[in-house]
This record gives structure tokens, sequence and C-alpha cells, in this order.
DNA sequence: TAGCATTTAGGACTAGGTATTAAAATGAGG
DNA sequence: CCTCATTTTAATACCTAGTCCTAAATGCTA
């Protein structure tokens, strides 16, 4: 026999879930109805049709391509003594944790130590060389981050940085930079 | 003076890439042309029409919902063997880089490398611990960045995960990543 | 077998295009 | 100023993946 209209929708619901971009005639011909009966049926579940759900998907895409790009330097540097020490603060909201679980993304608290240590270098072009981190305990969503950077070695082209990053006087987060100059020209 | 039709192309390729949900229509009058002029523009420069735009975007976000959950993953996962191996692709655009020199930030690199490491880990809650990494020679604008993952060492609540970003066959940074389990539920 | 739900069919209309052909408008050079 | 090429506009037929509406054909059941 062929299947109940409720049985059918139910499929229905399943089978555009696991594919949004499946089209009306080709979920009629799998389920060997018409297309028409198909076009009930996402009526009543409230499926819109392929198009709408193409843009939706898009337009979501989107959105989060620009959240995804924070071109800005990561967390605020509320102190900066060049070639010498640094702080910077971040207060880890929804767009720096793991939707699932409210942890802070590893990258986030990195790139936040990361451009507190290229800060701390008075270079027209400072980059990052080497750098070794640890990821002291998980960091959650609301949580504030104060990053300290120390110069340990200062030579004219390299510096060594040691960051610490704590939450609470509790540390969070530790690395050490090896920032490297490019080019030849000092100052700002 | 109206626009050149050069001035006009390369205000229209901005435009498309700042929103592209545009219509031709909506083009056509920001510009004071015909709808006509616009379509032979898109001709001109390869862009597709506004449903394929719509289109690509959508499988894209439906490639990352597949490989993980979405929004955690930078660069675009293009192969994922759980606790095996990965390969993810990242072209650095205009948000990755630097104003003043056009070279890529070191945290994207890291943030390319750290969301493929965890990815590969097929854990609920999946966390950085250590990490030791070198930016090998700058990226600049425009590179395209393939990161190729491996688990060297796999335990049962950790992963020990290598890996190498290259542009055309060029190492460009390389990291080991510690990923942790958390909690004790498998599976995703 | 009447009455209901369910399914199918058909036609008119939609957006946002493609593809093609053709006619204008415009600009530059001799 | 005329001519030729480039550029722009127009007009038409066609496409997909639908919507909305009406109507007819089934199926099931009391």
């Amino acid at each position: 026999m062929r299947l109940t209209k409720k049985e059918r929708q139910s499929y229905l619901s399943q089978a555009f879930e696991q594919n949004p971009f499946l089209t009306d005639e080709e979920v009629a011909k799998k389920f060997h109805v018409s297309i028409q009966t198909i076009r009930l049926d996402r009526l009543e579940l409230g499926i819109p049709e392929l198009r709408e759900r193409m843009k939706h998907m898009a337009e979501k895409k989107f959105d989060h391509v620009q959240s995804l790009s924070p071109n800005e330097v990561i967390g605020d540097v509320i102190d900066l003594q060049l070639h010498k020490s640094g702080i910077s603060l971040l207060e880890i909201s929804t767009e720096h944790v793991f939707e699932r679980n409210q942890i802070a993304r590893g990258h986030i608290l990195f790139a936040q130590a990361n451009s507190l240590a290229i800060a701390l270098a008075d270079w027209k072009v400072a980059l990052t060389g080497n750098a070794s981190i640890r990821f002291v305990r998980p960091v959650r969503l609301g949580e504030k981050c104060i990053a300290f950077a120390n110069v340990a070695e200062a030579h004219d082209s390299r510096l060594h940085v040691g960051v610490q990053t704590k939450v609470q006087e509790e540390i969070v987060f530790q690395g050490d930079f090896e920032v490297y100059r490019v080019g030849d020209d000092k100052g700002n």
C-alpha cells in the first residue's frame, strides 16, 4: 500500500531537513504522488518553497561572514609601554563562543594575546614568528579576560613576549610569542 | 558626466560583493542605467544571477552544517576524516589582513588551523589545550591557504594534531595542537 | 451509496532571470 | 561634419520553481 498522508508528511519533513535543495518535482517522484500533493503538504507543514529556503540559508551564511570578520584588534589595549609591557581587556560575548557550550573559541584568546604582543613592538611591520601557547582552562560567555604581556627579551629585530591571560586572578591562558620586524624602518 | 563603462563595472563588482542580494533592477536604479546594461555587465564580469548567488551561499552554508555545527569554523573544511585527517581552505580577504601591509593577521591562520584541529575530534565538546605554532612566512591578501591536518596521536580523550598550512605548495604555517575532550559523551 | 477527506489536474500569474535580435544613442577620429 | 565602433536600450520569446485558485476524480467509511 501507498503511504498515508501522515506518514508521507512525516518522511517529507525529514527529507527536506536532510536535503533542503529538493524541488517539489523530485520529491513527488520519490513518493510517487503528484506535484500538487507535495505542494499541499508543504503548505500544511509550513515548509517554504525551494527558493525561499535557499534565500534563508544564504542570509544566515552572510550574517555569519560578517560577524566572523573582525578587522579590529581583538581586545581593548588599556595600557601599553612599548617594548616593555601591555594590558588588554576582552569581555567574552556571544560571537566569541561555541554555540553549543558557551565556551570561548581558542583562537579568540589567541587573537587577544597575539594582537597585544604585536602592539608591543614599535615597528612599522611586526609579525608573529613562533608561538607556544597553553589554554589553561575554558573561558565562558561573559567572563572578562585580562591579558598581561611582558617583554622577556628584546633584540633589535625580534621581541620575545610572554602573555598571561586571567579571569579574576585565575590564569586561563598562557603564551610565548616571538615577534619579528620586517624591513628596517622604525616608528609607527 | 555619467560613469564610464569601466568605472561602473568596477563599482558594480564592489556592490555585489558587499550585498549579494541585489537584483538587477535595484542595481540599475542605483546606477541610473537600464536593466539590460546591468545584465551585460554581469555577463562580462562573470557575476551570476541573484538566484545562483543565493544558491551558492546556501550550499556553502549547508556544507558547514554537515561537517560541524555552523559558524564554528574559520575556513571551509573540504575534507574531513574524523580522528585522522582534514583539509581546510581559506582565501585571505581584506578583513583578514593588516590594512597597512596587506599581510594576514597571525590569529587568522591560527584560527583556521585551530578550527580544523577541533573539527577532527568527533567529540561533543572538544577544546584546545596546548599548541605550538610557527608562522613560516607572511601570507598576503588574496592568497589561498590550504591547511592540512593529521592526527599524530590519538588517545581516548586527547588528540595530537599536526597542521601544515600551504600556499601553493609553500609552507606558510605549522602548528601542533593538543585537543582534549570535555565530559564523557562521545559522538556528535 | 452518500459524504467526507484526499489526491490530481489545469490554468493564470509571479520573480528574476537567459538568450537573441535589433535599433538607438554616444564618442572618437579623420 | 560625417562615419564607424562602442555602448546602451528595447523588445521578444523562453525558463524554473513556484503561488493561488477552481474543479474534478478518487478513496474510505459509516
